[in-house]
DNA sequence: CATGAATGAGCATTCATTCAT
DNA sequence: TATGAATGAATGCTCATTCAT
């Protein structure tokens, strides 16, 4: 028993050197050496856990998707709908110091998918969930059941913007200071909730 | 005059080669002598015009960086307001199958200059640009004069929209395929146009 | 007992492994794990078995050398010694398909005998024993009793043109096609058995 | 001049440095980076010369190949028929020490070609034209002119035995001391210009 | 008897860069 | 202006081997 935890504890150790290595240094600074270096292993154990490099950033990306996707479940199992859609949205974003590494990883990940389909398969199922969820908020907000396409637009645009914010967060934090961010996403939510309610 | 002329063309001609490479492949397939092959010419000669790397890439953005603000502005100057943001924004996510590898190359650009500071600084020029302007035509399309920081707010999260459309664009095309990405540019764009009309 | 003879076929499932690992992608893709693979069993099993890649390869070569040996054996024992040396003659060329595997085995072990000492004096075995079994046949077609040189001497060329003729085999297919080669492997051993008659 | 003769210089360095390699530790000592140290030049260098280990592989074959065959095109040239197959054999077999060497690089090019593809398309050249070399001269100590199977086989037979007794005066030399292989050489020698003259 | 974890050296290859010409 | 030669570091990956269990 203590072997299989050591060795699920060795996998999520490397796991979280890739994600540091990303949202220090960029996806490019991601080598099977440096990860090992920073996860305290030899070269060769990395390759014990994940026989590619590829695979390596798979499990990375699988664990940063479910990071997202875990706690945006939960927002909407536990909150009021507008409430549930403010958080979410604030979750996207970075809106606080901590958070921005967590978004410069996801974004990290989003841009590779755009070039890697191994990654951009992983990343679609976010996507995917992420709009259904936003939707599905959007209409219980109106005091409707999911369904109404009109929700659907809504999500889709107010999950654009979001991303959209958060590039600019992250690559021109000057035009788009933390103050002025939280602003645009307030306003941005709004919108899409007064949409749905009588677009 | 023929040699300079030539040297100018030889410029172009590798800058050329390092947004079709971007555009094909990645950012990370773009290498110095994969530069040189696509041009042509001997992987001195790369050096010769680009002591560096980095300098090339920057080259490179600032080639991107310059067709889409000449763009732009071109619609800025040629067309009633509303027009010309509705234009601007069907460049910035890619609506066709040709604008889908400009928008590509955007995008890598864009993500790698999370980490780049170089990068960073030629792409926050266009970024600031385009915000802008787009404040300007939402200003002018609400029959005001530019200033008004609400035309500032929508225009940023106008522009956030587009990036995030054409993020999704690239990264999901099933999710946001054309039809849709156009009807949800549209919906955006009225959006922004309303609000700043009487917001 | 049970036991020791799943270990005594554990160990002849890993050389069997060995063997075809050379047999159809040659000597150098005999990796410790390609062969654990093969026998589907752990990376640590194979070395549990053979402690050092070298004593397995040791170990495979030594079966196939006693394949060949106790073949040739039999031949001597059960056949008039003619029709012995033919048979043995065409054991060590590849006349037919499926005796292709086995040469292109056996050549493979002696290539790397001659680059490595422990194999090479498994190898010195086999070589000797042919020499000596072929002129002794050869001694008894003549109907002489063993021991005169000659006989050894015609032995060792006819031993030379076989081998010779399956590395062309192996190597030269085209030049040296199946039916060539069993005209040109019978024309040797004719002349060897009237060299050794009335030389 | 000086230029270009230095880079064929340096490549040829190169070329000597893998047949040296191959001739003292075997063909499977041959790395990129143990050349490099032997030509005492940068990795990287030898692979600017020959940008895959294949490729440098099949220049050290063809070099290799060409000192077989410009020898023994020579003798053909030089010498009356039955001395130039007599010296022809003594080129194939190592019979002196200095020619173990060749023929141990020889063999273990003709052993890597069992199974590489490239390396057998450069080997098949050889064989054909020492076969045809040597039925031409074996036809022409038969006071023929060349074209009768006869010679072909003669050939074909003669070229094998002393392929098989270089194979074994390298693996065995025990068994096949020099002394034993010179008398064996001239047997076989013997025999296939007799055969030719009346068989 | 057999495994899985871990290691460190080695592999071929690609890379950005320097430099003499 | 442009090239080809050369370098040395870095890459992802495979390898044989060791060892605790």
């Amino acid at each position: 028993m203590g072997e299989a935890s050591d060795a699920v504890e060795a996998r999520e150790q490397l796991v979280r050197a890739v994600i540091g290595l990303v949202a220090e240094l960029g996806f490019e600074a991601v080598s099977v050496r440096q990860v090992a270096m920073r996860a305290d292993v030899s070269g060769g154990t990395v390759q014990y856990y994940f026989p590619t490099k590829q695979a390596m950033l798979l499990a990375a990306m699988a664990e940063v998707a479910a990071r997202v996707t875990s706690t945006v479940t939960a927002y909407r199992r536990d909150l009021p709908p507008a409430a549930a859609v403010r958080k979410t949205a604030r979750k996207i974003v970075p809106l606080t110091k901590a958070s921005d590494e967590e978004v410069r990883v996801w974004l990290a990940f989003t841009a590779r998918a755009a070039v890697d389909e191994d990654l951009a398969a992983e990343h679609r199922k976010t996507g995917g969930l992420l709009e259904a969820y936003l939707a599905d908020l959007l209409a219980r907000a109106a005091g409707r059941t999911s369904g109404d396409p009109v929700d659907r637009a809504n999500s889709a645009v107010l999950l654009a913007t979001l991303d959209g914010l958060a590039l600019g967060a992250i690559t021109e934090p000057r035009r788009l200071p933390k103050r002025r961010l939280a602003r645009l996403v307030d306003s941005a939510v709004d919108h899409a909730i007064e949409s749905s309610k009588h677009g």
